[in-house]
DNA sequence: CATGAATGAGCCTTCATTCAT
DNA sequence: AATGAATGAAGGCTCATTCAT
C-alpha cells in the first residue's frame, strides 16, 4: 500500500485540482497564517507555499493580498456564526454558557486575524464593507433568535453593544490577558457569560 | 484672533531646537500619523516629514519605527488617563455621562492608532509589555475610584469587563458603526453610560 | 572572429534562466565590480544591474553583499589554483616562470578585489574562514609539487613565506608600483622568478 | 594631587586648545579607530567623538574622512621609519633581526589601517600619491643604509621585492595566519629574518 | 575654536505582482 | 491549471557633511 509522500515545507496536494479546492486550499492556509503573522507579517509568495502552490498560482485565484483576507474572513466568519446558529437552535439549558464557549472558541482561533481585521477595516474599503455585513447579519440573528424564543425584547441599540462586550472581552480572554494581569480567567468568562444570560433573559 | 500660519509639508519650526522639543514634535506627528494611516500604512520618512525633520533626524530620537510607536502611545495613553482622572476627581453630577464623553473622545481621536495597536500587541514584545501596564494602571485607578468614593465593590475581574465593553462600544462609536448599521447612535452612547452607572453604582 | 555584442548596462541573457546560470552570472559580474569598485564601492543593486538583473534577483541567490562576495572568491581563487595545478602538471622547463607569469596574470585580473579581500578578511568571519581555508590548500599544493618532483625539502614556515612573497610582489607589479617608481618591471618579475626557482630547486 | 577625571566615552581636552593639538588629536584617535574598525567601519562622527570633540570640529580640521586617513598614515609611517633609522643608525649585532622585530611591531599596530590603506590605494589618488611617496622613502632609506655601511650592491628592483616580502610576511604574522595554519609562528619569524640578513648581506 | 542638531542622498533589502513556459 | 524566475517600486536606515549658535 504506497503512501503518498509528504513534504514538510511544501504540502502535497494535486498538481491539477478543480479551481475550486485550490482556491480553498490557499483560502485555508490563508485564514491561518494570517492569523498567526498578520496581515502585514507574511507576504503573498509564503502563503502560496503554505497552501502547497507556487506564488504564480495565487493570483491565477485572488486579485491580490487583500482579496483572500476578504474571503478567508468570509469563510471564518461564516463558519462562526453557522456553528452559533446550531447552538442555537439545539436548544437546551445553559444557552449563554453555551453562546459564550462558542465564541470564545472561536476568538482563540482567530484573535490574530481580527488584530488584523480591524487595521484593515479602517484601510480598505472591501473589508470593511464585509465587515459591515457581518454585523448586521449578527444583529439580525440576535433578533431572530428573541422573537423566536420568546425571550426579552431589546433595542438594536443594545444588542449591538452586547455584541460588543462579548467580543472585546473573548479577544482579551484569547490573548490570556486576565492571566497576565493576574485576574482569575474563570471567574472573567463567568461574567462574560452572566452578561449574556441577562441580555437574553 | 490670528492663528500662526503652518505649512503642510514642513511646519515651522526653530531650525536648531532642543532635543526634547524635537523629540516631541516627532512623537506627536507620528502618533496623529500612525492613527491616519496605520503603522504599516506609513514609513519613518514619512513621519520625519510630517513633523518637518529630514529621514536622519528620526533615527537620531527612535532606534526604529515602533520605539516611537511606543512612545506615542505611552503619550497619548497618559494624557488620556490624566484626562480622566481629572474628569473623578472633578466631582459633580452624572460621573458615568463625563466619563464616556471622554473615553468616546479619546477613541474618536486615536481609533487608528488602536486598531495598530492590537495587531502589535500580538506582535511585538515591548508593545504588549507598554500595553499590559496600561491596563494595569487602569485597572487600578477603577479600584482607587471605588475606595474613595464608597461605591459598590467589584471584583477586579469585574472591572475589567467594564472596560472592555467600554473600550469596544467607543470604538465602534468612533469608527461610526452605528450610523453605518443604521442605528440611533446616540442611544448607542446612552445604552454605554449606563453600564457604566450601573458598574459605579 | 566576431565576437557577440554585450550591451553595457543590460547583458543580454534569457528573459528566464536556469537558477545556477543566473548565480553564476552574479557572481562573475560581481567578482568584475568588487575588482573594479571595492567592496565598499559598489551596492548591491549596481551588483545585481551589472549582471543584467533587476536588484530583487540578487537577492533570491545570496543573502547580502558579502556572501556574493565570498561565492566570487572561492569562484577566482578555485580557478586560479586549477590553472596553476595544470602548469604545475604540465612539466616542462622554467616551472618556475610560468607559475610567476600564471600567477602575476591572476593579480592583474583581481588586484582590487583581492585589496578589498584584506580588509574583510579582518572584518568578517565567513570570509576569513574561507581565506584561511585557500592558504591551508596553498600551502599543500607546493608540499604536494615538491614530494612529486623529488625538489628540495622545505618547512611549510618556508612555503609560507615564498607564498607571501610572491603575493605580495605580484601584487605590487599588478598595481603599476615598479613603474610609478621608476624601476624596471621586467627586473622585478625575474626576481621573483628566481625566488620561485630557487625555493622549489 | 589632584588628578584630571578622564571620562571613558568622552576623553577629556581643554574645550579651547591650540589648533595643532586638536589636529593631532584627531589624526591620533582616527589612526586608532581605522586601525580596529576599517575605513569604511568607522564614521566621521565616531572620529571625532573617540578624540572627544563635536562632529563639526572635525570638519574643522580635515576637508574630509579621507583627509584624516591621509594624515594618519603619514603620521603613522614616519614614526615607523624614524624608529627604523634609529635602529640602523644604531649598530650592533643582528641588524636584520632588530629591523624584523621592528617592523613586525608596527605592522602588529597598523594591520587594520594597512588592509585600508590597500584599498583607498586603488581607489583614491590622494592616498596613492602619499603611499607611492613613502615607497619611494623607504627604497632611499635602503640604498643609503648599503652605501653607509659598505654592504652588498643591490639592484633598486632587488631592495623592492625585499620589500614587498617583509611587509607581505610580517601582515601574515601580525594577522596571526601562521597560528591559525599551524605553522610555528617563530620559525616564520627566524625565516624572516634569514631573507633580510642574506639580502643586507 | 567648538558645538551638535539637522540634513538628505543613497545603500540595503523586501515583497506584491507579472509573465514566459 | 500551475510554475517560479524575475521584476522594481518603495521602505528602513546610515553617515558624510553643514551651519546656526
Amino acid at each position: 500500500m504506497a503512501t503518498t509522500p509528504q513534504r514538510v515545507l511544501a504540502p502535497v496536494r494535486p498538481r491539477r485540482g478543480t479551481p475550486a479546492a485550490t482556491r480553498a486550499r490557499l483560502v485555508a492556509a490563508a485564514a491561518r497564517t494570517f492569523d498567526r503573522d498578520g496581515f502585514h507579517g507574511t507576504d503573498s509568495n509564503r502563503l502560496a507555499r503554505a497552501a502547497g502552490y507556487a506564488p504564480g498560482t495565487f493570483y491565477k485565484h485572488f486579485a491580490d493580498k487583500r482579496a483572500v483576507f476578504v474571503a478567508a474572513y468570509e469563510h471564518w466568519v461564516t463558519a462562526e456564526w453557522s456553528a452559533i446558529a446550531d447552538e442555537l437552535a439545539a436548544g437546551g439549558p445553559d444557552l449563554a454558557g453555551r453562546i459564550v464557549t462558542r465564541v470564545l472558541d472561536f476568538h482563540r482561533r482567530w484573535r490574530g486575524f481580527r488584530a488584523s481585521l480591524q487595521v484593515l477595516v479602517r484601510t480598505d474599503a472591501a473589508v470593511r464593507r464585509a465587515y459591515r455585513r457581518q454585523r448586521r447579519r449578527q444583529l439580525e440573528t440576535l433578533r431572530a433568535l428573541r422573537r423566536e424564543r420568546g425571550l426579552a425584547p431589546r433595542a438594536a441599540e443594545e444588542d449591538a453593544l452586547l455584541l460588543y462586550a462579548l467580543e472585546r472581552a473573548c479577544d482579551a480572554v484569547a490573548d490570556g490577558e486576565p492571566v497576565a494581569l493576574g485576574l482569575d480567567a474563570a471567574r472573567v468568562v463567568e461574567g462574560i457569560r452572566a452578561l449574556v444570560a441577562r441580555h437574553l433573559g
